[in-house]
RNA sequence: AGGCCCGUAGCUCAGUUGGUUAGAGCGCUUCCUUGACACGGAAGAGGUCGAUGGUUCGAGUCCAUUCGGGCCUACCA
């Protein structure tokens, strides 16, 4: 083999070298899962972006690189690697981003038409995305795509909805349901954050006839024209006489019922408070436990009803400034004290959320809080502390998980409603996936009542309802044609996410799994910190806009810092964060990986220079026989072998590389070729013997080393390998090359190295010391080694020649000299 | 209010089951360029591991308390 600067080039064209790696792993189907290959499977269920994410960021790069380390180690282990990519373009999610770049809303377009403006933009989005995935050199197979709002997944949805509902876990109630005012939809519990806020506390008086008015405390007065009870604290000695009497609601004639609950704190407000329909939760529990009243005052958009009287038509704000304004007229209002209070929010629209009647599917949970325990019990976490999370979000469910969504955008449930009796009328497998609004009801004639006019359900399901589904999707659980999926692959090995989508995605999917196949989804769950900004804190839209330099490069936009640094550069950043933890961003940090790779390079090229024609056959030598030095460097690498072996096997990639960092940069690079450049410097000091030991010892460490580094530096690991490995073996690619095994013949120490390597630091520092640079040669070291009988004096005349190689000394001479070296007895003096 | 995570060198972070003088990279100081690499090499400065108390022969590492930060959960109207 020849190396010059043809064959291995001085310097990296990164763009270059990149795009070459990408076409060498598809032409050699390199990333491709087989099914019909035997043997251990890795599968991946990955997370499908929302493609309304237009705001991609460095941080989403990390979360993703982070589980492909481990997907590139598990296939360099030989398992039949299984690793699609989803996009989640359905939903509130993808409404909200269709809303806000076309600035329209629910009510002033057709469905029709909002359907294809979201279709257009998730198409855009998800080759955005792709590219960007392909440029981060992720090893996806993407024949094995999905996207939420496609047939198979529709398909795959609808089924799960019918296979619920006939097992009996989906039914259909029309309770007060959480509602989102802003996209007039109900939401489930997990679609809600909190806010914290400051609110008033507003003493309101409520007049009770021939007695002095009752004072109840509210931080909601607007919902006074929904006020149907009064209650306080049974063992309140201030109101007891009161329960069962009534009171009459301010700037009304309305009388409310006045009842106890012993829920109710003595020592908060005045002791009495009003139940609305409805306020919160608490209103909800007592308006069904005791049968209250029912007055809705707020309509599905945010505005007041009818019911309201004078504040009909006003939204929830302006009613509370003007009731609050009328109530002062009146000479009903106390004073008011500022409070700190949480209120739910809609996390997608971000708009309090209220509760409305409305009909829609639940999928009964609340039962089950134990099961699911029990599963987030079997599951393997990495890191473990993450299961908390989920525990605490089962252990904290209140309702049920209402999948119905009053949108536009969305997986339909395959289901029509009897025109006359309403009873419900399922769509048959088969015909799946349905669109009940355009397709034709299956029954003739309704079974329960025998009426022929039928409508389709107008809802769209929860997109969790769908991705919820994702181990099903890729296992092809729903039989679409030609996708290459099966059960086979059923449970997956792992589940790749980030921690926010805990409560959401993991949850809804162990639920999926536990309903249609009474099993984990997958054996272990991987989850990833964020990627955050320089000053620590979600990498924001902001970020994007405002860092943008005047050449049109944004430090945190992964293409601009792929594009500048390369794309290995950016994956071994992502990998220098502990699995779970968030990343802060540094520019910096990115720069490292940038060094790593350069190195990487420049190391490869040195050794090669040495192999001027190598060859297999001759330049080979039994481990046995080499040099010190090169069964030393070999035993080094082999140490950390298991040790990056099992810290993959553990998803702890941060300590794989880790120790292979260490490895690779202080023990091969610093010390081991620069122990031996001198070989091959002065060729006629050494005999030709250790020359062929030094190449083929270097050849084979760098093979390793490459291989180490492969799942984190793919592209620069490759480049290598092709040039100089690729001839030799039968593997068309690194990534699908064999995973270095631990040799059992290559452990224990070279003592005698130790004392070469404390030579070593001690001329180092002398050169230091004595301005002379580190390569020059030099002509003496003088060594002092006390008695010359002793064991260190042996092992140091015994070791001359490399210590003399070390050193870069013509010569070495023992004698007096002043200056101390890391071991005892020894003294050291050089001459240039 | 409860829970989880974090608080280690100027900065970003490692520190496995408690064990000798606490680590890396960046940054800083000084020095070294024909011989893979200055995106390099060498030498060095810099930390009483948030605080307090405890367990132990021994704690950054375990326990308790406390302060600060982040996240999650929560009906006090």
């Amino acid at each position: 083999m020849i190396i010059d600067d043809t064959t291995f080039p001085k310097d990296i064209d990164t763009a270059q070298m990149e795009e070459a790696c990408r076409k060498l792993w598809d032409e050699h189907r390199v990333h491709l899962y087989d099914p019909d290959r035997p043997g251990e499977m890795f599968s991946v269920d990955t997370p499908p972006p929302y493609v309304s994410a237009s705001h991609l960021h460095v941080g989403h790069a990390m979360s993703y690189a982070q589980a492909e380390f481990i997907v590139r180690y598990q296939r360099m282990r030989g398992r039949n690697v299984f690793y699609p990519m989803g996009f989640d373009d359905n939903g509130l999610p993808t409404e909200r981003f269709v809303e806000k770049k076309y600035s329209i809303n629910k009510r002033k377009t057709t469905r029709k038409e909002f359907r294809e403006l979201c279709l257009q933009v998730t198409a855009e989005g998800i080759k955005q995305y792709e590219e960007l995935w392909r440029a981060l050199g992720l090893s996806v197979d993407w024949r094995l795509r999905y996207s939420t709002i496609d047939e198979h997944c529709r398909r795959t949805a609808q089924k799960s909805f019918i296979e619920l509902f006939q097992m009996g876990r989906i039914y259909r109630s029309n309770e007060p349901v959480l509602w989102d005012t802003h996209f007039e939809t109900a939401l489930a519990q997990a679609d809600l954050e909190s806010l914290e806020r400051k609110g008033k506390l507003h003493q309101v008086s409520f007049p009770r006839n021939g007695s002095d008015p009752l004072i109840i405390a509210t931080t909601r007065p607007e919902l006074i024209p929904a006020c149907v009870a009064l209650y306080c604290n049974p063992a309140d000695a201030r109101y007891k006489e009161l329960i069962g009497k009534s009171a009459t609601v301010p700037l009304s004639n309305r009388e409310v019922p006045i009842k106890a609950d012993a829920d109710v704190s003595t020592d908060f407000g005045t002791g009495m408070m009003m139940v609305c329909t409805f306020g919160d939760g608490e209103d909800v529990r007592r308006w069904k436990r005791d049968g209250l009243d029912t007055r809705l005052c707020i309509n599905p958009n945010g505005k007041m009803t009818e019911l309201a009287g004078a504040y009909a038509g006003l939204t929830v704000d302006e009613t509370r400034k003007k009731i609050v304004g009328d109530l002062q007229t009146a000479g009903l209002l106390g004073g008011n004290t500022a409070v700190d209070q949480v209120v739910s929010v809609s996390e997608r629209s971000g708009v309090p959320v209220e509760f409305i009647m409305a009909p829609q599917w639940f999928i009964k949970m609340l039962d089950l809080k134990a099961e699911f325990l029990k599963r987030s019990e079997e599951l393997r976490w990495f890191p473990d502390w993450m299961k908390t999370r989920l525990d605490q979000w089962i252990e904290g469910l209140k309702y049920d998980w209402n999948i119905a969504r009053q949108r536009f955008y969305g997986v339909p449930f395959p289901v029509w409603f009897c025109g006359s009796c309403n009873e419900p009328v399922l769509a048959t497998e088969a015909s799946l996936p349905v669109d009940p609004l355009e397709d034709p009801c299956p029954a003739s004639a309704c079974p329960k009542c025998g009426g022929k006019e039928f409508r389709g359900d107008p809802d769209v399901m929860d997109t969790w309802m769908t991705s919820s589904l994702s181990p099903l999707i890729n296992a092809n659980w729903a039989g679409s044609p030609g996708r290459l999926g099966s059960m086979k692959l059923y449970p997956m090995t792992v589940r790749v996410q980030a921690f926010e989508i805990i409560r959401t995605w993991l949850f809804y999917t162990l639920a999926k799994s536990h309903f249609h196949t009474n099993s984990l989804p997958w054996n272990d769950v991987m989850i990833s910190g964020w990627g955050l900004n320089e000053n620590g804190r979600k990498i924001s839209k902001r970020d994007l806009e405002q860092f943008t330099d005047a050449t049109g490069y944004n430090r945190y936009d992964p293409y601009a810092v792929i594009k500048k640094f390369g794309a290995d550069s950016v994956r071994f950043w992502a990998a220098g964060g502990s699995l779970g933890h968030d990343l802060r961003f540094n520019e910096r940090d990115i720069q490292n990986g940038r060094k790593l790779v350069v190195k990487l390079w420049n190391a490869a090229r040195f050794c090669a220079l040495q192999f001027g024609g190598f060859d297999a056959k001759t330049d080979t030598m039994p481990f046995v026989e080499r040099t010190p030095e090169d069964r030393w460097v070999l035993m080094e690498l082999n140490k950390i072998i298991p040790v990056v072996t099992t810290a993959f096997d553990n998803y702890s990639y941060h300590e794989a590389r880790e120790a292979t960092e260490k490895f690779f940069w202080s023990v091969f690079c610093d010390d081991y070729l620069e122990m031996i450049k001198d070989r091959f410097w002065t060729q006629a000091e050494y005999p030709e013997h250790a020359r062929i030991s030094a190449r083929c010892t270097m050849r084979e460490a760098l093979r390793l080393i490459l291989a180490l580094y492969a799942p984190f530096v793919p592209y620069i690991t490759e480049s290598i390998y092709q040039i100089l490995f690729r001839e030799g073996e039968n593997t068309p690619s690194l990534h699908i090359s064999k995973w270095p095994e631990f040799d059992s013949a290559r452990t224990g120490e070279i003592p005698e190295m130790t004392v070469v390597s404390e030579i070593l630091t001690a001329v180092r520092g002398l050169r230091t010391t004595k301005k002379i640079a580190q390569t020059r040669r030099i002509s003496t070291l003088t060594l002092d080694i006390g008695d010359p009988g002793s064991k260190i004096a042996e092992t140091i005349k015994r070791m001359e020649l490399s210590i003399k190689a070390a050193a870069r000394s013509k010569d070495v001479i023992y004698g007096p000299a002043t200056v101390n070296s890391g071991l005892e007895q020894v003294r050291l003096d050089i001459a240039e």
